[in-house]
DNA sequence: CAGCATCCTTTTTGATACTG
DNA sequence: CAGTATCAAAAAGGATGCTG
């Protein structure tokens, strides 16, 4: 086999500095060693493929039924979601409320702690919306940088 | 994937409203329909266990090698390395500059795109820092109210 | 050092069937 | 309707060996 670097995004100049311990460029949320490691426990939570997506449409709908928040997020089991809500349940971010009649009638809304962390993501949310155009370029060019590396 | 139901709701309950159309009760980033695919997306890209990570390691120490930050990030494997920054070299976030020595020296640093997403997530990072307190108790509330429920 | 390739184990997820 | 239980498929992740 060749060269097998997919692509070089630059090359060049002798190596100096790495690991620079100047702080972060911009707005700089630097949070304590210490706080690092709850911080990851919180994004090791949220970070799956439902999480925040169920989270949003709770966001958007308010007070939603099961099946109906299924639909709304769309493509998800109901295994997942069930897991998913037990999850943000168990985590306080979810409230689930038992209405006993019959058929069953069970619906969820977030908890005012679950408001917050919504509200936190907004910036994400807002990024992703202002960014996503720069990303699908990026995205692309990648593609084709690539294939300009790989002989065929 | 969801078993289609028949229909919605073609039964009315006792209960007030659900799937209220109403906005968000707090801060509101609403995003339109349209962009809520995208948003997605970017979710998508970014909700996996290493991301956010290494993103973090990234704006925290600026310049940064492979091997060392493999050991910032901790107990992320060289393959999960490579993976995770490929996605995100390939989203444009990252910038990967390979310098033409032996032994091999390549280093890796945000893109402006990238330090913006950073910014973003800095409301989680605060967030997480404030409430993670209250997250703990809803979890231990919620074991102890599961077991009370289950009769051994 | 910075990877890629391969094999293998662990998780995650999905599809079904069944229940109060 | 809103789940639970179970089985099977798939994806993620880890370990190791090998390069330039």
């Amino acid at each position: 086999m060749f060269f097998t670097y997919p692509k070089e995004s630059d090359v060049a100049y002798p190596v100096q500095d790495e690991t620079r311990p100047s702080p972060a460029p911009q707005g700089d949320c630097a949070p304590g060693p210490e706080v690092e490691t709850l911080v990851r426990e919180m994004i090791g939570r949220v970070a799956d493929k439902w999480t925040m997506l169920v989270l949003e449409e709770l966001t958007e709908h308010g007070v939603v039924r099961f099946t109906r928040l299924g639909e709304l997020v769309g493509g998800i089991s109901q295994k997942m979601l069930t897991k998913t809500l037990r999850q943000l349940e168990a985590d306080g971010l979810v409230r689930r409320t038992v209405h006993p009649v019959i058929p069953p009638h069970v619906d969820y809304r977030l908890t005012s702690l679950g408001e917050s962390l919504s509200e936190a993501f907004c910036g994400v949310w807002i990024w992703a919306e202002q960014h996503h155009r720069e990303v699908a370029a990026a995205r692309q060019m990648f593609r084709s940088t690539e294939e300009a590396a790989t002989p065929d």
